[in-house]
DNA sequence: CAAGTTAAAAAACATCCGTTTGACTTTAAT
DNA sequence: ATTAAAGTCAAACGGATGTTTTTTAACTTG
């Protein structure tokens, strides 16, 4: 990516805040008149912009621009509660949502729960944290999963010892579990905290 | 707000997707493209929408509908990594970006860094995770923030006792700091784990 | 000096786009 | 049967928007 001029950056820089006001970008017109400046000259740090790359054009489209590594969120929803200590499951109507960056979720699918009790707490998993969970995705020990275990759920770490699946809680206090009706759900890919007050 | 018809919620789900796809609101024409629809008829379902609350138009300018809960990211710096076991501190220039909801945020001036150490394990902060500290904010005993000793930086817990300082990590194997030359950079208001692998 | 780059302006053109109007059909409720 | 609401269409108007062309000027660089 070449050097951009300093009225290169101010303009990208324009465009770039002006998008995370708005949600949109600006018309050619919009950017020459917060520079002060003529259509025409816009016009031509535009195509600067978009031959160093900075830059893409989407036809003659209004609003046409878009910028190289705009960053993308999508919904994923908070389904309900799982408990961490012992087991417990509340699966609510999707009305809570947590807004995950696509570079993470990577069109797997996916969704939230808010976290209850102590059990992976050595592990950073804490009451009131919200996990984002992928489905349907291959998981080796270790790998720390939401399960159902004869129709609860939980989260733990995934072991399995001739094909023998453990779950296993990083706080110690609380035994390892195993049963023949054991179904992993999903491994977990993030996790968010809010502190509050 | 009341209820939407079958087509004006399948109208607005088409703008909700669009946007999330293109960063940039549709236009009348485009919707009616999507749904083989006249201009005119669309204009009726905008205007429905827009009469329900589910919808917002910003004057006549083009692709100018927003959506009322649309959800806002802004880039928040990673400035460096703070050792949460000793102190240690690497601001390094700031390559690294997380993006946070503005709900969290708040107009509030932040930053983020990793986190090194063991220290803050029992509340949940561990190797790895990226907090988001607000700086120049007003902390009570028992806040989480990011401090300065003597010139290096921590995580810790914050209490004060008869108009002394006291910087106590949760985890039970390191001692608690006090110091005359304490300064409190800011208040930790959001943490992001992100599983690998 | 000559050549190339960057910056800028004005004007004109074609299209895009939001808006409005009037008429028609279907469906459901009274 | 009547009424009301939702849904549909076509057409046209005016302003917004992207595009292009031509001209001018300042500043570097060889």
């Amino acid at each position: 990516m070449k050097e951009l001029t300093d009225k290169q950056k101010k303009v990208l820089q324009f465009i770039n805040d002006f998008h995370a006001d708005n949600a949109m970008m600006p018309t050619v017109r919009e950017i020459a008149a917060y520079f002060k400046l003529s259509i025409g000259s816009v016009q031509q740090h535009l195509k600067a912009l978009q031959s160093k790359g900075c830059l893409i054009k989407r036809g003659s489209l209004s609003r046409g621009i878009d910028l190289p590594n705009r960053q993308n969120f999508s919904p994923v929803a908070v389904l309900g509660t799982v408990h961490a200590g012992t087991f417990l499951e509340q699966v609510e109507d999707a009305n809570d949502y947590v807004y995950i960056n696509t570079n993470v979720t990577r069109n797997r699918k996916c969704f939230a729960l808010k976290v209850k009790g102590d059990s992976m707490e050595p592990s950073g998993i804490v009451e009131g944290d919200t996990i984002v969970v992928s489905q349907g995705e291959r998981v080796y020990n270790g790998d720390i999963v939401v399960a159902l275990v004869d129709g609860e759920s939980a989260v733990k770490m995934f072991y399995k010892e001739r094909d023998r699946i453990f779950l296993k809680s990083s706080n110690p206090k609380y035994p390892a579990i195993t049963s023949d009706n054991i179904e992993i759900v999903g491994k977990l890919i993030y996790l968010v905290r809010e502190y509050k007050g």
